[in-house]
DNA sequence: TGGTTGACGTGGT
DNA sequence: GACCACGCCAACC
């Protein structure tokens, strides 16, 4: 583990990966949790990189609750159906009980 | 070295 | 409540 020398992607990455499974975050609440809060667009900009990575990018979704990624993915529909495989509602595009599902790395984590 | 990019967020109309 | 414009800041060319 390189603290310092890690970009600010590998940054990112950790932290997607510790969210839990059937939940969803959004890039400012990493960002925050990062000290980066004016950082959003970068996090999804590392999670452009996520693909050689082991992140559930499809668990990143923007502060509407909304899969603005899911252009991203391999298939079009596969973010929604990865998050419909772990319980998650999607319809629109768009995350159902956002709310409820919504996962703040800063407010569980804590650091 | 400098300019452009971008899976966002916030604020104003 | 929805839509538009600006800002941020690291990575990339």
């Amino acid at each position: 583990m390189k603290p310092e020398t890690e970009s600010f992607f590998e940054r990112v990455y950790e932290v997607v990966r510790q969210v839990p499974y059937g939940r969803v975050t959004s890039y400012g609440a990493i960002a925050r949790y990062l000290g980066a809060a004016r950082s959003a667009r970068m996090v999804g900009y590392a999670m452009n990189a996520s693909h050689a990575k082991d992140v559930p990018a499809h668990r990143v979704v923007n502060r509407k609750g909304l899969l603005t990624g899911k252009h991203h993915f391999h298939g079009t529909n596969l973010m929604q159906q990865l998050l419909e495989s772990e319980g998650v509602v999607i319809e629109e595009n768009q995350v159902i009980d956002f709310d409820k599902l919504y996962w703040d790395p800063a407010m569980h984590l804590k650091l």
